[in-house]
DNA sequence: GGTAAAAAGTGGGTTAAAGTGGGTCAATGT
DNA sequence: ACATTGACCCACTTTAACCCACTTTTTACC
C-alpha cells in the first residue's frame, strides 16, 4: 500500500525520482516496471505498478467498443499509458505529452494512493487540496460504509 | 487506550517525543511503527498504531474511486498518511507539509484520543478548546446514545 | 523533606544516503 | 550527415538517520 506526500522537482528535462522509500516496494512487485497514464477527471497522473495496471487494461479492453462512454475511457486512459523503468539513480522520464496534460513545471506532489501513485504540478495540488477542505465531511453523497466509518 | 494531554516541543529539526509512558504500550501493539495523517476537520493531525490504521485505510480503499466523496477522503487520508518510526530515544520526525498543514511551530499538544492521538499546535489546541467549552451540551443535536449518557 | 540516582526530555554534531543537476554518448529519425 | 532526444554516468548539494552529551524532571531512599 502507498501512502503519503512527497514533495519532488522535476529536473530541466524532465525526470522525477521516486522517493527512496517506496523503492523496495517497487522492486518487489514489479521489478521496476511502471506505466503511468493521465487521470480523467483532474490534471494529475496516475503511476501504476505494471502488473496493477494490467488488470486495469484488461478490465477497459474489454468494454464494448461501440459504446461511446468506453471508446472515451479506452481513448484516453489506454492512449496515454506509457511504460516507463526506473533509472540507476531511482528517476524515470515523464512524457513531455503527459507532463504537458498535468501543466506541471518544476514542482510536483507525488501522493501515495494505495495501489497507485497520483502525480501533480505542486499548485494544482495544492489548489485541489483547499478545495476539498473547505467541502466538510457530510456535504455530498457518501457511500454507506463512509457513513458509519469511525476514523 | 491512549489518554491524556501532553505538552509537547518540536525541536529545531521537526521531531517530537513520544511522552514515556506510551512508550510500552507502542512498543507492544505495533512495533513502534506508527502512521501519522491529517485530520479533514480541523487543522490537527491525527497519529495511528499501524495495524489500527491499516484497518481504517482498507475500507477507505476500497471505496469506488469514482465517487467523488470517496475520492475526497481518499486523497486526504491515504494522501496525507505517512509511516513514521520511533528513534532510540523515542522520538519521530514529523513531515513539513504535514507540520505545515496543522501549522505547528514549537509548542505541540498530544492528545490521548482511544486508539490513536491527536497532535495539536498548542495555539490551535486552546483556541478549538475554548470554543468547545462556550458551546453548552445542549446545543446542537445529539445522537440519541449521547441524550442517554450518564457522567 | 532533602539528597542522590535514574530516567526522560532536549539539543546538536556527524555521516551516510537521498536528491538534484548536468555532461557525454548512442540511438533515432529527418 | 546532422539534429534531437533519451539513457547512462558522475559529481555536488541537501537531508535525515544515528549517535552522543547535557539538562531537567521524576523517583527512590535516606
Amino acid at each position: 500500500m502507498f501512502r503519503g506526500v512527497n514533495k519532488i522537482n522535476l529536473d530541466a528535462k524532465g525526470r522525477m525520482a521516486l522517493p527512496a522509500r517506496y523503492r523496495d516496494q517497487i522492486a518487489d512487485c514489479c521489478e521496476n516496471q511502471l506505466v503511468v497514464t493521465i487521470d480523467t477527471e483532474t490534471r494529475c497522473l496516475l503511476l501504476y505498478p505494471l502488473p496493477e495496471w494490467e488488470t486495469i487494461e484488461k478490465k477497459i479492453e474489454s468494454l464494448p467498443s461501440f459504446n461511446p462512454a468506453a471508446r472515451r475511457i479506452q481513448r484516453l486512459l489506454i492512449g496515454h499509458a506509457t511504460d516507463l523503468e526506473l533509472d540507476a539513480s531511482g528517476r524515470f522520464l515523464l512524457p513531455q505529452p503527459l507532463r504537458e496534460y498535468a501543466q506541471m513545471d518544476k514542482k510536483l506532489v507525488l501522493l501515495g494512493q494505495g495501489r497507485k501513485f497520483e502525480i501533480w504540478s505542486e499548485d494544482q495540488w495544492l489548489e485541489a487540496r483547499d478545495q476539498y477542505l473547505a467541502e466538510t465531511d457530510e456535504s455530498g453523497a457518501l457511500p454507506d460504509d463512509l457513513q458509519t466509518l469511525s476514523l
